[in-house]
DNA sequence: GTGGTCTAGACCACC
DNA sequence: GTGGTCTAGACCACG
């Protein structure tokens, strides 16, 4: 699939595929109706227990953005895009507003503040295009 | 003191004493020679609990920024400056970074997560001047 | 037919399709000798997978209220409506008694209990009205 | 504590510890700021896993009935008697109206209906005066 | 001591 | 095959 997990950013596995899917919603990658990867799929590919993906879509389920098809798997709602974008935005915005809160009161200037955040800007876009190079070599 | 205290920004509360004890020294809040307030004090004044405040010391220690003054209490080290400067930048950075990757895996374009940023800097800048105006007045 | 398949009472739907028939039979909807809807017919009337059709037709086998006629299909057998009029009552007494105990355990007093199942019954009645006129409209 | 497990009453163990917690909140045997047991302490009074009790909890504080205390235990909040008074009639109802309706396209008359919920209350009843009257016994 | 997370593996009902 | 539930047991961070 589309998930990349990194056992190391203080985010629990769980809540990263949960924010992740609501990305992915958000973001194009699936739409309503799709069926999303069985629990067992999912946790085969990301090497990860069963019982974690599905409290993942267990929350999922409560956040209204999957519903489950009896014994067939489990599908993206209707409104899903719609709330998911909404997310994607508050989600992301309370991360960066208490990451750039704690730079603020470290007593670097604004400045020094704007220049960390364009460094490691530039070192994702760096690493995004060493893999999309990568993808063309693949295909 | 001088700390701030979120329960809910995803840093443990011991790593956020930790961290802001580290960028006062930084940022010259702090200096060699200062004795910083004991356990029960800060725990009181933060309202948190002792056992979380010893913990913080404790890692401070290990770091070489604060040591014991037998019968007296915890002192900053004469190499607590650099040593926390270089810390300083690299603990935001790590987060920062973190952050930013799950931005860029979100789908939301580089713009958009300017735009975000530069809305919560600007949020914090008001919050700021609002927090020196008050201090104006409490003085 | 004559079925009306809710996927959201806490009843599987086989099950659901099971008391529907026993019941149907309990209350002269259907009779000794009568031939029921194929597998196939029902799981399309109902939007229904067929296995799970097939599954309640399995177990009405079991419970001696259909009997399969080779090259026919399956029938009502000719002792169903007694042990569907003992089952009718068993069944709904099973379900009436686990949320009654329930809604005794929560604190309401039995008066309270009493107002909401009058509510509910009372709109039942509403519903059923409403559903005859419309059957009234429709003949 | 005050609960009671039946396993065979077609809810999730995990549902009826949330839903027994909700009506007790809501008939005033816990209060907020209450600290509830343990989940240590409940699964072993239950005779049940920890994760199950874990899980139960866990969808308490989505629904804001329960707040952790960081190192110290689950805390009832201060709205948590005006929900859970909202949930429990909301509940109940819910689950008893799905009886209801089935009970009435039983083709049972209402009459018929009313005698059973009679005869179940009334067995209610004698239970509840055997149990106290075996606390009396007791105390 | 507390809750939170994760793993491993089992059983169930449903389709 | 699917998801849902439960158990057992481990490790972690926090107070």
């Amino acid at each position: 699939m589309f998930l990349h997990i990194n056992p190391n950013n203080g985010l629990a596995i769980y809540d990263q595929i949960v924010r992740q899917i609501k990305f992915s919603v958000a973001s194009d990658g699936l739409y309503p109706g799709d069926l999303i990867p069985s629990v067992r799929e999912l946790a085969k590919e990301l090497a990860v227990n069963p019982n974690t993906v599905s409290r993942a879509y267990r929350e999922l389920q409560a956040d209204q953005v999957l519903i489950t098809i009896r014994g067939t798997g489990l599908q993206v709602t209707q409104n899903a895009p719609e709330t998911c974008k909404k997310d994607r935005t508050r989600l992301l915005s309370n991360r960066i507003q208490s990451v750039l809160q704690e730079a603020s009161q470290s007593g670097l200037t604004r400045q020094e503040i704007d220049q960390i955040i364009k460094k490691e800007l530039d070192r994702l876009d760096k690493k995004k295009s060493k893999n999309s190079s990568t993808e063309s070599k693949e295909s």
